[in-house]
DNA sequence: CGGGTCTTTGAAGATAGTCAATTTAGGTGG
DNA sequence: CCACCTAAATTGACTATCTTCAAAGACCCG
């Protein structure tokens, strides 16, 4: 491995155990190594430090190594709206790209590390490997299209229908990380859950309950378990949240 | 002008009235004869008519040169979000790119005529000229802002405050396009409006009521006339909707 | 000109929000 | 390691906003 400063190893994508869900799907080991030359060195984030913020210039996007983010818009008057959650293997800060100015900021929700990658080089080779290039652009579609699912959510759901959805969806996302996905801890609070599915706390919190009681799942603070997560996908599979 | 069958003009980008808001901005003349080359004759919709469907396969995006189309994600029980409302000069189509197949559907409000971009041909040319390639990457990550904008809207406003957002955006849009833009006719029906906002329709009729007797617009079926538009901005901008 | 769709408006009802009190957890420093 | 203190979560009672149900009116297209 490549040694750097620190005596910290130097991130290599080819070994990352993140690659298949990353960015690199489906390089070969030549491109791997275009792109570990791209990865300036990893960053560590302690909880509640901002990964960026918006209206910071825009220079580069960021892979989640390790740990968990939210991404939020403040508003004037102090409302906050989250408007996602990133785990490990996804990709933030595409937002900037289009005006080369963050438009939300980005805040690591427990001890994090991050790989960043500077846009300009990203670019540069873009135009060299266009998988690569291809694949960055399936994943801002997929971000267009998990938003587009956020606002079907947000307009359309009842609030015991929204927190199914945000249960099951972590639970598949861990799933495809190895992870567990009927029992795992949330790195939220009950606040940012709510904020994110356009719910006060108190809903958030009185629906949990509520999920309990009836043996859906299983709650202790922030840990979870899914008793029955087919019956908690039959609350949403009537509206089709992919 | 280059002629083809049936006697229609090709489209050309470098005539076209839209290229400073569409996928052009910023070419030289040689890559304007490039892109050119790639766009499909351009295809005209009648009222109602799909563009595509969700579940389609994706082979294009589409500039919206003259009409007005709405996106939307069906839902199992009947259930319909407008995702998205897109006027000329705009992209639509690139939810369908993360895997190659559509997740919405895009109809045409009005008798509209669109130009069909065959996306392989546009990832050809986007390496060959990477201003092209940015500045369809910039377009994709501005569709991320404003689906997080909708997010915002639909997550922490109320009634009210949703309407006079979306009244602001629409003039906003067609003010850039050299319309009038405190008075203007509504292609989308109130159902449809309150899909998008995350309202029932007669919410939305109530409420245009209402903000006529406030004497802050003028309503008269679908045509709207915007007589205190700084007044419907404040009613928002303490919630920053950008 | 007429059927059907869209819109408006009213009244009643449901869901989630607000306000408030209590409990519990987690972090800090002695 | 414990105690304290602050922040987070739970729960209840009440309220506001939006939805639902219903009916009447207006427009549009053939």
């Amino acid at each position: 491995m490549v040694k750097v400063k620190h005596n910290q190893l130097k991130i290599l994508c080819s070994n990352c155990s993140l690659r298949e869900l990353c960015l690199p799907v489906g390089l070969n080991p030549g491109e791997f190594d275009q792109l570990n030359a791209v990865i300036r060195q990893s960053r560590s984030l302690k909880k509640g430090e901002y990964l960026f913020c918006a209206g910071d210039e825009f220079t580069s996007l960021f892979a989640i190594r390790t740990g968990f983010f939210k991404t939020n818009i403040a508003s004037h008057d102090g409302r906050d709206q989250v408007t996602g959650f990133f785990m490990s293997g996804e990709l933030i800060g595409m937002d900037g790209i289009s005006n080369n100015i963050h438009s939300c900021n980005a805040v690591a929700l427990e001890d994090s590390e991050v790989c960043e990658l500077p846009f300009d080089r990203l670019e540069e080779i873009g135009q060299e490997i266009p998988s690569l290039q291809r694949h960055f652009m399936r994943l801002m579609s997929s971000e267009i299209v998990r938003d587009q699912n956020v606002m079907l959510l947000l307009g359309n759901m009842k609030a015991e229908e929204r927190l199914a959805a945000f249960l099951m969806n972590l639970s598949h996302r861990l799933h495809s990380r190895g992870f567990a996905s009927n029992e795992f801890i949330l790195r939220m609070s009950r606040e940012e859950i709510g904020s994110y599915l356009g719910l006060k706390l108190e809903t958030v919190s009185r629906t949990m309950s509520k999920f309990q009681q009836s043996g859906l799942i299983k709650v202790d603070h922030k840990h979870i378990v899914l008793l029955k997560p087919f019956e908690l996908n039959k609350m949403i599979s009537n509206n089709q949240v992919a």
